[in-house]
DNA sequence: GGCTTATTGGTATTTTTTTATCGAGAATGA
DNA sequence: TCATTCTCGATAAAAAAATACCAATAAGCC
């Protein structure tokens, strides 16, 4: 339906980013076996806004009752429509450094609609190995594994230097989005997605926190 | 002076973390021997409005000159001075599972002010072996080293399960900051600087994304 | 030396996001 | 049954952030 995709384009991406935390927060809850839930008792839990909460959790269609709230699973599932995560998306990882083996080897990317099936890596030694049950491809076959495969997601960790040549190999492949871990921001056509992970930008928003605390007592 | 301060308490956050983005691209200047550069050169390439490179770079108080722009060493001290990144701020990483290990080679780090010089573990297992050249210790451990190394941020890597019994234990001995991995909000003091990764939020924007565009392709 | 042009830094405007307010609906208990 | 209370959903106000605008300034050029 028209409404829905219109209600995408708007959604605020603040909102967005919020979803998954509520949707970590109702699996638990799940798990406990509680069966509704209130937008009071999401905001108090995470301390935040329950007007808030409630306007995040409208963008993905869900409705309420009053004096009740919502049916978990319900909501668990609206959230995961919203994002796409009801089927796993198939990803390609490119780059099996320290950091790519990791993210290999991290099982939450199932309850994140995320499936790595294969690895790929420029340099040919390491081609050939199984990381964490992934095999790993050089990266030359990456083209025709993708079209044939369908995969649409790109995990890029290679090193800062090779993340532009890349990407580029993703882009030329008919990979639609890149979940980029380098430092670099890469050029990309605009029908390309790209999510930056920006580790420094959140290590800027912690020492600068850091910096004006202590500032702050050695003044007083 | 008191004005630093007030200007580090109103600096948005969102231009907080664009900074270590324009950080990122101006050590690429330095090293290609560019001597200076203006807020439109910087937008150009990262794609952003001047204005706002221009409204960012101010907060940390850099001055520039009309005509010329900024003095690209000068800047990036600019910058480092304000996000605390100058002297290596010294760390201690709790949880070394695959992500701790995998952080704990990531060489980057030395140039976002951060400087892990120990990790630690609740397996006993894991206690007194040496990954990436760092020394595990056992988590029972780390209050008193924290008091007498002076360290001040927690880098946590453990397991979900894991978290907040684990951010207790770094409170409890004197840390001031953590840096969250794990998909847990914790709960800590008002004091405590927590800053989380968020890697689900990131992902989310990604497959909404992709999501909205399939949807409209399909429509289409 | 005066003119043109690029760029800063401050101010103003617009947009986005958050927070507050209020009416309506539904469960609970008298 | 009816009042009470809790919570949703919509609207309005406030705050934050992005964007646009403009005067001042300095470099380069004629």
């Amino acid at each position: 339906m028209a409404i829905v995709n219109t209600e995408l384009k708007n959604a605020p991406l603040p909102s967005i980013k919020r979803l998954p935390i509520y949707l970590n927060m109702l699996r638990l809850m799940q798990v406990k076996g509680r069966p509704v839930v209130s937008c009071t008792h999401i905001a108090d839990d995470l301390h935040l806004d329950p007007t808030q909460v409630r306007k995040d959790l409208a963008i993905t269609g869900i409705i309420g009752r009053p004096k009740v709230g919502y049916q978990v699973p319900e909501l668990i599932q609206s959230i995961e429509a919203f994002l796409g995560w009801k089927k796993a998306n198939e990803a390609f990882l490119v780059g099996v450094g320290n950091l790519g083996s990791a993210l290999l080897g991290y099982e939450g990317f199932a309850h994140l609609g995320l499936k790595i099936i294969a690895a790929f890596d420029s340099h040919p030694e390491k081609a050939g190995k199984t990381i964490h049950g992934r095999e790993v491809f050089p990266l030359e076959q990456l083209p025709s594994l993708a079209s044939r495969m369908h995969v649409h997601i790109g995990v890029l960790t290679v090193p800062a230097s090779a993340a532009q040549s890349a990407a580029d190999v993703l882009i030329g492949s008919g990979i639609r989005a890149i979940w980029n871990f380098t430092a670099t921001r890469l050029d990309a056509p605009p029908d390309t997605i790209v999510e930056n992970v920006e580790l420094a930008s959140s290590l800027a928003v912690l020492s600068s926190k850091l910096e004006a605390t202590m500032k702050n007592k050695k003044k007083s």
